[in-house]
DNA sequence: TGTTTCGTTCAGTACGAAGTAAACATTCCA
DNA sequence: TGGAATGTTTACTTCGTACTGAACGAAACA
């Protein structure tokens, strides 16, 4: 019966990892916050590298990643050397607020491709227009459920 | 001054292949997307290759993946022998809805590790659950927006 | 029927990203 | 001060994916 919880737990690390890989991340990132997420407590360091069977570089490069994007938290413990990391608080917000902001970008990105095209290609502007329009309302919409959310 | 518009043009169609690069497709996919979205007009299959610089196996395994995704048509014009392409009608409502049902398959792909996580774990439960309800929640939020876009 | 024109498929290649291992820097403790 | 523990950095390796180029098959034309 503990098996099955085992094999539940180590699913859940796998499948997040690829989960993250299609959003952009290192897979190993995400086995990373999926370890986090199943333990809700702090995790050492070193449990990182053992558990999820990488080497230490890369639980150092994948951990100050998410800490950049501010998805998980590096605490201390008195008394103890190693670090610990943990969920940062409202990580799951910043995770969407983070989407809408990189739909703003490229959609802001494309439309400034416009800024040489005279007016009377309107129609070519209004076709590019369409495709960042679309982006920018992906933005928008994911932007509000972030405000939804805390 | 035409000189701007052909450098805008490229510029867009490059700019498109590294967006739609995010997205998980492959960049000459995107560099396709972006040159029928900015002429409008059904592109010939051997323009795509020479215009875009690439291999005639590119061009056709690129095509192919948008039409699969209906996010390109495939047209034909009397008494030519070769293929046209264009927007697919719809394409970007498609794509959004593509996209809701990414986030809907991931959710239920996490969730779905619970099956074997017994009641007593309220805890564990509660937190995949967390990050399950903010993928459904995205998917949600997009899903309105498809739905609000023909 | 033979030839040309197309699009597809597939083997090979190139490239980039991610992970490893080891050297390194720093901190803590004896 | 010496040494162990800890995290970072970097050179190298691995791996997957995307692209090329050529062979192939099919269709149109002559």
């Amino acid at each position: 019966m503990e098996q099955t919880v085992e094999t539940a737990r180590s699913e859940f690390i796998e499948k997040l990892g690829l989960i993250m890989q299609t959003e952009g991340l290192p897979r190993t990132a995400g086995r990373i916050m999926g370890l986090l997420v199943w333990e809700g407590t702090p995790v050492a360091f070193c449990d990182l590298a053992t558990e999820l069977q990488i080497s230490r570089g890369s639980v150092s490069t994948a951990t100050r990643l998410l800490e950049d994007k501010f998805m998980i938290k590096r605490v201390t413990k008195a008394g103890e050397r190693q670090d610990y990391f943990q969920l940062a608080p409202k990580s799951y917000e910043t995770m969407v607020s983070d989407l809408s902001r990189q739909f703003r970008r490229k959609s802001d990105d494309l439309r400034s491709t416009l800024d040489d095209v005279p007016e009377c290609a309107a129609d070519i502007r209004a076709r590019v227009n369409g495709y960042a329009d679309m982006l920018s309302s992906l933005s928008e919409k994911i932007g509000e459920l972030a405000r939804e959310m805390d």
